[in-house]
RNA sequence: GCGCCAAUAGCUCAGCAGGAUAGAGCAACUGCCUUCUAAGCAGUAGGUCGGGAGUUCGAAUCUCUCUUGGCGUGCCA
């Protein structure tokens, strides 16, 4: 569980406070000298060191000294001995940059040996229990490439959190209950009609599904019931219809996101919310808390006034938050149904109160952002701290170019690509590595250039160097070189400049993973593993392996198995596949 | 109107709890395979980090403002 860049910065901040408590006492620096607001950094170019303090230039102010005298002072009294650090230099406006002893590269590749498949753990999220909640697709059509997208940073998202040290439970959610199901009935049920007795018999509802999908659900509903459902009531056909739509729809789904390498510990069903009563249970706790209204015949949550007072606690001005014009909510209509807002609340608090989830994490599509403030409000007042404990990435969409033109998706018309069609045409890989990428940015995603296996498509890039590794290491063996130990190996002979920085991209991993579970973005991981795999690229260019004298052999032959391993793992995070061969 | 997200090389994007000279891939041009996979490497060229102001030792990064684009602002989900 080692974290070597962190181990190396900690490092760092106890020589200066040593340097600095020396100084202090020979009287070079003033008694008022603190360092806790400086921060260690790697800097972009290596000529400034591997790592730099800037301890001096913002603890100048306090000292009322130049950062640059202070910085030398530091430097002065700082000691070494017994450190990763082999050198110490002042430069610029006042940084202290340090340079990396041989020893710390080779406690990195002990490290990478030793820890295996388990390299990159770290501990953050102490075993707390930790719910990811994704994709989560109305189950009335196809999934579209939104929920490929969400699909993908869902999953690899809870790979990170795992990583991370967190009790990861994969879920999603099925909506089949509510307006939307009743509306997917009722177009199945005039499709039925329509095939039955005529197009022109029966008037296809506007807002309704228009999807091809929906006459094939028709149709098959026709072959297995043919038109006994003709003279049945309404509320008996459309719940027949709705259920066999389901039927085949769920199934559909989960099919399609296992062959995308998504798999779930639980699909969670709202209907199950509303017949155990929970949904009335969660307005109810509302209620008695003060948090609820009845108006116009139905029962409103006092959002306006709860997400108020929670923006006065944070500090915020009344008049900013009276410009925001909050509204409040309906939880049941006038009919006497719960909206998906009450659900939501239920669901949520399920996930949180009664389940026991420490943290929720929910990947949403960024038209849902209104969502969210009103979401974790409730869970406020329900006094389960929605405000942390429910964390929403919001991603934004995904806009398809094929030949360059921009193809449009609509739900409407029911045209648009589906997650089938979209596996049908490009490999999983590529589809997985391309989705990858930061949250809140916009995706475009280049159909033709998804679908070229060749170097052009970027994944074979990273995939390349883990296939380059097992051929290396499969001809080697031809010849009787087996891998050895980091400490039956004389490491200090990885001295060049591309086998340090290989070795320094390699000791990142599990800082990586440290700042991708604190950003709730996966997307970190995967250009973790691309330098990763540039740097390997450089290092197999510039070094030779095979046919070099032996002790060297041996010890690129040990560095570039743990190359191997470490991009296999960054690979399993993403979910995609470690070819030995390409 | 109000809110959220975005704007960085010709194209696609990194860099965002402030750090030193703003990076990569693609496209263009030039080199490198009789030796471990050239799906690779090295190099050239390409930039008022959307405009403006502020905060400070220092701003692509933080604040304000303006411009442009996407999304939201339902007794839909």
């Amino acid at each position: 569980m080692a974290n070597m860049i962190q181990n190396a910065k900690d490092s760092i901040n106890e020589i200066l406070n040593a340097a600095c408590l020396k100084a202090v006492e020979k009287g070079l620096l003033p008694e008022s000298a603190d360092l806790s607001r400086g921060s260690v950094e790697i800097p972009k170019d290596t000529t400034n060191g591997d790592y730099a303090a800037n301890h001096a230039m913002t603890g100048a102010k306090a000292m009322r000294m130049p950062p640059r005298k202070i910085a030398e002072i530091l430097a002065e009294n700082a000691e070494l001995e017994g450190t990763w650090f082999a050198s110490i230099e002042v430069a610029g406006p006042g940084f202290i940059n340090f340079r990396l002893d041989q020893k710390w590269y080779s406690d990195v590749l002990a490290c990478v040996r030793e820890e295996g498949e388990d390299y990159g753990r770290v501990n953050v999220g102490e075993g707390k229990k930790c719910m990811v909640e994704f994709v989560s697709a109305n189950p009335t059509g196809p999934m579209h490439m939104g929920n490929a997208r969400g699909g993908v940073l869902g999953d690899a998202l809870a790979n990170v959190m795992d990583r991370a040290g967190y009790d990861v439970w994969r879920e999603f959610y099925v909506n089949d209950a509510g307006n939307q199901i009743e509306k997917f009935a009722t177009s199945i049920d005039a499709r039925y009609r329509q095939a039955l007795l005529g197009e022109d018999a029966v008037e296809f509802p506007e807002d309704g599904y228009h999807g091809d999908d929906i006459k094939e659900l028709a149709k098959l509903f026709i072959d297995k019931n043919g038109d006994e459902y003709l003279n049945v009531s309404v509320e008996k056909r459309h719940e027949a219809m709705a259920k066999f739509g389901l039927d085949r729809n769920i199934p559909k789904m989960q099919s399609d996101l296992r062959r995308y390498g998504v798999e779930y510990d639980q699909w969670f069903f709202e209907s199950e919310l509303h017949s155990s009563g929970s949904v009335e249970a969660a307005v109810q706790a509302l209620t008695e808390r003060g948090y609820t209204y009845e108006k116009d015949g139905a029962v409103w949550l006092k959002t306006a006034q709860i997400l108020s007072e929670n923006m006065l606690k944070a500090g915020k001005k009344q008049a900013d938050i009276d410009k925001l014009e909050l509204k409040d909510d309906v939880l049941r209509r006038a009919n006497g149904f719960y909206t998906y807002f009450a659900a939501d609340i239920a669901y949520h608090s399920n996930k949180l109160k009664d389940r026991g989830f420490d943290l929720a994490i929910n990947i949403w599509g960024a038209d849902h952002h209104g969502h969210v403030a009103r979401l974790k409000g409730a869970l406020d007042a329900l006094g389960l701290n929605g405000e942390e404990r429910l964390q929403v990435v919001l991603m934004q969409l995904v806009k398809l170019m094929s030949n360059g033109q921009e193809v449009r998706m609509s739900k409407r018309t029911g045209k648009s690509i589906t997650l089938t069609n979209l596996l049908d045409d490009i490999p999983v890989d590529s589809a997985r590595y391309f989705f990858n990428s930061r949250p809140e940015s916009p995706v475009l995603f280049d159909l033709e250039l998804a679908q070229r296996q060749d170097n052009e498509n970027p994944v074979y890039y990273v995939q390349y160097a883990h296939a380059r590794i097992c051929t290396l290491i499969a001809a080697l063996a031809a010849e009787g070189h087996t891998i050895s130990d980091a400490a039956a190996v004389n490491t200090g002979l990885l001295n060049t400049e591309a086998e340090r920085e290989l070795i320094k991209q390699l000791a990142l991993l599990p800082e990586e993973i440290r700042l991708a579970a604190r950003d709730y973005d996966p997307s970190r991981v995967n250009k973790y593993v691309t330098e990763l795999a540039a740097r390997f690229h450089k290092f197999y260019t510039v070094c030779r392996i095979k046919d070099v004298e032996s002790e060297l052999m041996e010890a690129r032959l040990m560095l570039s198995d743990c190359v191997r391993r470490v991009i296999a793992v960054s690979l399993g995070i993403i979910g995609v596949s470690a070819p030995e061969k390409m």
